[in-house]
DNA sequence: TTGCAATTCAAACACTTGTATGAAACTATC
DNA sequence: GATAGTTTCATACAAGTGTTTGAATTGCAA
């Protein structure tokens, strides 16, 4: 009840800020002045500034996580149960990928935020972000019907990679442009999905078949 | 001259603390206390807690640098002037990964060091690893005579998804650990390469040889 | 209007931080 | 053994932090 209208200045404020210069430098001052609101609101409204940064973190990575759930269940439920890997691999990078890249003038908000997230890691964030497990894990479960024949630790291994390429390109979109000159085009979003998804794709079907563990052998 | 004691405590127990704690919660007076020194020493022989900080992250990373760079050279010697792209990208993975990794208990403080200065990312030492490019390039360059038909666009990536997978491994290995149920052995260092080194493999000679294809036209 | 709760506000609080200072303690050279 | 140059030390500084407080203001229902 009552009018709200703090609260939700204050975390368009903090996100647009912590987008902008980084959780480092962002100070409570920064953002009440940002919001036109009393120092005091912060703690009034969300507890403290931990707080505050944390709802903004699940707010957005509740949403991500929702859009991938919706895409992995609407392929599997197409393919009676079983979704090809590719189409599992899109639905698990392909979120957070457009949720993050783009045209940077036309960026979110949000998404810068969610760029910022996952480059300073800053500890409510963190600790946010290992409650991830369980999300994963639905996602082992739908590449592991996907590949029968794959062992455990070869998928949790490709789904490792996958998000390693997704999430450090996301990272390090910056460095990419500049080490390739602008060659790499980190604006067509779904050119990198598509190369990520690709890669990832060939990790899990190709080499090693094998039944368990066996850390030798392989692709020695 | 003089002593010089009094620096290399410093540099030792502060590179201690930062491994085991973190950047965002060790003080100047943590590292000064742990060291046995006094509090201005730190200014005195640093000039300021960023320098001291970088100090510890170069000294590091320029070692890492060097036996890349070390390997590298010594492939493509071996292969006149062209080595494998194998080859290559274990020497661009390998040290990282063998820095890194393996047996926890036995985890040098270095190697603890670099890991939380790969997942904190504090200022000083985002500066320093913006200067990375020129080292990369020198990749580029032997990956590119290794495969002289690959686009550089598809060099770019190739190396980019290389470095994503060693570092994300490395900064999420509690986490697979985790999700993997200890299926997936961190501890194995040489497993760990030669998967990276595979998939970046495959990544770099399959797929996509020039226009590219997949999702729409091309990366222009 | 009156009363009561929710909200806003200015101000201060309680700390912690990195850094600077200037005197004291060393060390080595002559 | 006096002197000059380093290095150490206790201490203070200045600034910035998130948080708390208690009084004012507002909004709304009876």
């Amino acid at each position: 009840m009552a009018s709200d209208h703090t609260r939700s200045a204050i975390l368009a404020a903090a996100e647009r800020l912590y987008a902008d210069r980084g959780f480092g430098d962002v100070t409570l001052r920064d953002i009440v002045a940002e919001a036109n609101v009393n120092l005091a609101a912060v703690n009034y409204h969300f507890g403290s500034k931990d707080e505050l940064i944390a709802e903004l973190f699940v707010t957005r990575s509740i949403a991500t996580n929702r859009e991938r759930l919706r895409e992995l269940k609407a392929a599997e439920e197409q393919g009676g149960g079983r979704a090809p890997i590719e189409v599992i691999l899109r639905a698990l990078v392909g979120p957070t990928l457009r949720g993050c890249l783009g045209p940077e003038n036309q960026r979110s908000t949000a998404a810068r935020f969610m760029i910022r997230a996952s480059i300073e890691s800053v500890p409510p964030i963190r600790r946010i972000k290992n409650r991830e497990i369980d999300h994963l894990r639905k996602f082992a479960g739908a590449m592991r019907r996907a590949l029968p024949d794959r062992s455990d630790v070869d998928i949790y291994w490709g789904l490792n990679f996958a998000l390693a390429m997704a999430h450090h390109t996301i990272r390090e979109s910056e460095r990419l442009t500049k080490l390739s000159e602008g060659q790499c085009d980190l604006d067509d979003v779904e050119d990198v999905v598509a190369r990520v998804v690709s890669v990832a794709t060939m990790a899990l079907t190709q080499g090693r078949t094998e039944t368990k563990a066996a850390p030798k052998v392989a692709a020695r």
